[in-house]
DNA sequence: TATAAATACTACTTAAAGGTAGAATTAATT
DNA sequence: AATTAATTCTACCTTTAAGTAGTATTTATA
């Protein structure tokens, strides 16, 4: 019961870079650092986070990342999509596959509250929301 | 964001077994059988649920599997902890390791709820809550 | 134009979850 | 005592997530 290793490090990648978007550029180098993520880790999850079209990257001498979009419109459930993470609809508790209308599984009444909520949190939360709480490490 | 094969398997025998429990006793090929489960994964399964002293097993011919505890006093949680798939309390969605009191992940406050709501579910549904509720497949 | 510092690509290794195979053990029945 | 049908044990195989290594590419600057 927990979002994937590759979320978890993006979210918190993502959340600092909004914390420090009024600076130019971060590297790579720099992100691993403060953020204890395993460099070259690191650089394959914005490689992914590139080619979804939320950071764009600099390459070469000086360069680095920064936001495509406003962080405002970046939402948690973005990020969680990137990395099939995302709460589906269908999804149960029990599902191992999915509950269909036929077969609803034992949980599946007690699972609609928390699954909502689940959801809610994710939708919700943009980047610039988050951006400034807690510590990022 | 999901349990374990291994839970969602084991609650759903045991659902299973609470919905017939009138039945003396169950064996694996039959369980196997009716749930779609791998035989030698589920009887993998069985055998942690043996040792863990929610079921007791009949070795030898005519031998199966029965209750051990009533399932009023068998919880959903009793049953992840066996797996270690808890939800504990210091466990936060960034968590990676765990958020402690000096350092709070960017979604710590958010997760406060959706947490306890889980906890909640699985601390509060017993076998007996959920035997005969859907179907077990 | 050479160098240095950055990202990107390809491929590999490691660790954990999920699942399988086969033999050993147990016990009721004939 | 032999047979049969059940659980249990030990060991292995497969798949996926997590992480690492090395090289290629890009670009600012001296």
């Amino acid at each position: 019961m927990q979002l994937s290793n590759s979320s978890q490090y993006a979210i918190r990648i993502l959340a600092y870079m909004a914390d420090n978007k009024d600076s130019k550029l971060l590297n790579a180098t720099e992100l691993a650092k403060t953020l204890y993520i395993p460099y070259k880790f690191l650089t394959k999850i914005m490689t992914e986070l590139v080619k979804s079209g939320l950071v764009v990257s600099i390459r070469g001498r000086d360069g680095g990342y920064k936001f495509e979009k406003k962080t405002s419109e970046i939402m948690v459930s973005d990020i969680l999509a990137i990395f099939n993470d995302s709460i589906k609809n269908e999804q149960c508790v029990l599902g191992i596959g999915f509950c269909n209308g036929l077969c609803k599984c034992a949980l599946h009444d007690q699972w609609v509250e928390p699954k909502h909520l689940l959801q809610k949190m994710f939708q919700e939360s943009s980047l610039e929301d988050i951006a400034g709480k807690g510590c990022k490490i």
